[in-house]
DNA sequence: GTAATTCGTGTTACCGGTAACAGCTTTTAA
DNA sequence: TTAAAAGCTGTTACCGGTAACACGAATTAC
């Protein structure tokens, strides 16, 4: 491996002046620097990471705690996986998780947080570095998430476009912020247009939602349509439908969210609201970079717009 | 944060003996060993990773390359990815990605790859540090995987044994060793039991093989059982069958194969061989942490144990 | 014209560990 | 009994970077 003594010798200057061509490039001359950078094509110099890290007293490691239970949850982890890594890539971090099956060991400069209950508040607040979490929360932690709201409001106003006469809503039996953020978007959405409105609720599994189309059929109306709080509910709400040979999307509509996997195994496939979950996680990490770097500093919040998917599931005129 | 120089003090020793304590053992006295334990416990001691990389010329980076496309693979990657974190922490590891997505860059320890497929053969044999497989190859490359054959001999077993009398094998459509694997699996137990063997192939889309049955229900005899080499095929077929009200369990049996995900949100939940990804995950990583002990020396390959996870797509006749 | 700044670069010390070697004791061998 | 070997522990130097300071040259101030 070459170092910045090689890089030095080879551009004729001290180590030092190659190290403030990296990090403050402004104090060197132009005719040197160029001379560096030449030197370290040349040589094809990479940093070494555990150098910086010791004299930085820095460890160069982001933990990525999953609060959630893995196995039930959503499989579109790897997608903010792949976004946080490479993001952290860029500046030379790599990546730690931890789950229930691993302790906490070691230190690192930073934390993400995912599936945060409110519960968590409190040994979350103990931690020594900064935090960043991905998903809503009203506790002034800063986060980044999906524009939950919005996103409901998409998906009913395109309910109520494609001329759907009846519009429920089928959210999730948990009191998070992100299931009230989706529920609210719903109603601003209805209010405006002053239809009425109904929502369910159930725990996140797909039979449940499913089960509740079977007990309910003789009193469903057609030409309604279900806007979900996540694509398990809408793969539950459509596969209720299914049963009975209602017509998807003529007589009966849905909308899910989230818009990972299981949008794509439905069918038809779940028109949805889609998470820009690799964005999410590149911004998670963006976020908890800059906070290390501004040294703690509170960065606030980031909600990013999502997108209508449009699928089967729906009908599809082009008003 | 405590050093080795604080433990040192504390325990009246200088810190090359603490140094040993952790390192070389057996070269302290047990009685200056229990103080500097002491020390370390008082002064909660945790070693600065950056440090200890930086003097042996390493990294503490394992990479982590998945090179299929991450939007149409399967859910388990997170549970991969759990096990494999888990294992390198215990020795201080951490991780980063490369997918399509971000440029490699820097160093590392060593690699795990997924979803390698022979034209990548070239490069990986370029890649100059120890190199771990997350599935099989018929290469001399080491890896870790499930035992695919005996998968799929237990499924088409267990088939036999609940009395389906046709057996038919939904393969999918790819010239990879996992792949042939599981059909050999199936080949032999048909065999064995001198039973007419029947395979067809698809790219790993539900869809296809729902499909496939749709456009084959008439000539479909019941009482036959489709073993499956995924669970997104087992999936489709499940899906075609319910289209035509046939009776599963009952008349038609149904065995997926990988156990994350997609066999919990069928319905009926598949029967299915349940790869133990979480501790592939470990394996993986557990030996390409001794390769690399090992200073690169081959560990030859480790093949773990599928469970068949009953669900309600097979009879579950006591027999 | 000389003192005070500013600018640009090099020197030194240090981050927290580990290998190699030095040096003192104790044990073993003859 | 004494030299050689073995067993422990400490000292030194180094891994590859960076901050702080030192220092000569060029610029500015008056």
């Amino acid at each position: 491996m070459t170092t910045l003594t090689d890089v030095a010798k080879r551009a004729n200057v001290s180590k030092m002046t190659v190290s403030r061509v990296i990090n403050h490039p402004e104090q060197v001359r132009d005719e040197l620097k160029q001379s560096v950078f030449a030197a370290m094509r040349e040589l094809n110099y990479r940093p070494n990471v555990a150098a910086k890290a010791l004299v930085n007293n820095r460890t160069q490691i982001i933990k990525l705690f999953i609060l959630e239970d893995m196995d039930t949850t959503e499989p579109y982890y790897m997608n903010l996986l792949a976004g946080i890594s490479k993001e952290l890539g860029k500046e030379q971090y790599s990546l730690q998780l931890v789950t229930e099956h691993n302790f906490d060991i070691g230190g690192c400069d930073g934390y993400i947080v995912t599936g945060m209950r409110h519960t968590d508040f409190e040994w979350l607040q103990r931690l020594e570095r900064p935090v960043v979490l991905f998903g809503e929360n009203r506790l002034e932690l800063d986060y980044c998430d999906t524009n939950n709201t919005l996103g409901t409001q998409m998906a009913t106003e395109y309910a109520i476009k494609q001329g759907y006469d009846q519009i429920e809503f089928i959210g999730i039996n948990v009191k998070e912020p992100f299931e009230y953020s989706r529920e609210a978007g719903y109603l601003m959405s209805m209010q405006n247009h002053q239809l009425p409105t109904m929502i369910h609720r159930f725990s996140n599994h797909s039979h449940l939602a499913m089960e509740y189309i079977e007990s309910h059929w003789a009193t469903l109306k057609t030409n309604t349509c279900y806007v979900c709080a996540s694509d398990r509910l809408a793969f539950g709400i459509e596969k209720g439908l299914t049963i009975f040979n209602a017509r998807i999307p003529q007589d009966f509509g849905i909308i899910g969210f989230d818009g990972v996997f299981l949008n794509q195994v439905a069918t038809p496939k779940l028109t949805t609201v889609q998470q820009p979950i690799f964005e999410l996680g590149v911004q998670c990490a963006r976020m908890l970079l800059t906070k290390i770097d501004k040294d703690g500093q509170s960065q606030g919040i980031e909600q990013l717009t999502p997108t209508l998917s449009i699928g089967g599931s729906t009908r599809n005129d082009q008003l």
